[in-house]
DNA sequence: AATGTAGCCAACCGCCAGCTG
DNA sequence: CCAGCTGGCGGTTGGCTACAT
């Protein structure tokens, strides 16, 4: 199949919006909604692609976005989700009402990445993203998927393993695996251990071995489902009772 | 004051998945 | 089932601004 051209360059604007084109775009959308982008443009008189309005709605005009600076409360929740989801700019930004996915990406390239590194390369001692000692036990148990080894490759199989150093401070199994699908909104997997670990949801393709502690499963499914869905389910279980000041932390 | 450099961020590009006829 | 179209996503670019020399 042929890749739809991206717009006619030809006689299309480009570059920055001018206040005049965001009001166009702001009233034509108010008045009759935003079903169709590619033919917005010409309805509404923009010399714009449908592209181009869309990208300008959703990170600019949409009602609700927050300018400005992040808190150092959202610049330690991006943190923690990227380092969950990876590059999942749109999932992450799905957590952080009123910011997009654009604002998200940008703040990780030119500031959190390069904290994040200098942090490193410090000793890697339990300082927050600003360089305080404001780790807690609650953000321990909030980011304990890193203690899993939470591995996410290519291949969409996220494999993560158990120590056994410290088992009587772990959690259980079937905990754990609540916690990394709270984590991983999208990749909420139940596992149930009462019942000779057999899958609780179609989409499982994972594989849990309780001699070597291991856990794999094929989340490229997952993925793709509806982000609050995944959450409220998660928020309605039992289990969210026991973790729920956990979640708190990060929302 | 002029010039060079680095950082920031809005916007664009190209790919992909899902939908539709 | 297939091809075309569209929306959405992540990566990248380039213009602007602030700061340094």
């Amino acid at each position: 199949m042929g890749r739809a051209p991206c717009c006619e360059k030809m006689g299309m604007k480009r570059g920055p919006w001018t206040p005049a084109e965001d009001q166009i775009l702001i009233n034509h959308i108010h008045l009759y909604g935003h079903s169709n982008w590619r033919a917005l443009p010409k309805l509404a008189g923009l010399l714009r692609c449908g592209k181009s309005c869309r990208l300008r709605w959703i990170n600019y005009l949409r009602p609700g976005i927050k300018r400005g600076n992040f808190t150092p409360k959202e610049e330690q929740t991006i943190i923690n989700l990227h380092e969950v989801l990876g590059n999942r700019w749109s999932v992450i930004a799905a957590k952080l009402p009123g910011r997009t996915d654009n604002e998200i990406k940008n703040v990780w390239h030119t500031h959190l990445k390069k904290r994040l590194n200098k942090n490193q390369n410090n000793g890697g001692d339990n300082k927050d993203i600003n360089g305080n000692n404001e780790i807690t036990n609650k953000d321990k148990e909030s980011v304990l998927v890193d203690t899993t080894s939470l591995q996410q490759v290519s291949n969409g199989i996220t494999t993560f393993e158990m120590s056994n150093n410290n088992k009587d401070d772990m959690m259980s199994y079937e905990n754990k695996s609540a916690l990394v699908g709270a984590s991983c909104w999208s990749d909420v997997v139940y596992v149930d251990n009462s019942s000779n670990n057999e899958k609780k949801i179609d989409d499982w393709e994972g594989l849990l071995d309780m001699n070597s502690n291991k856990f794999s499963y094929n989340n490229s499914k997952l993925y793709g489902d509806d982000m609050e869905f995944w959450f409220q389910l998660f928020n309605s279980s039992r289990r969210i009772e026991e973790l729920s000041d956990i979640t708190e932390f990060w929302f």
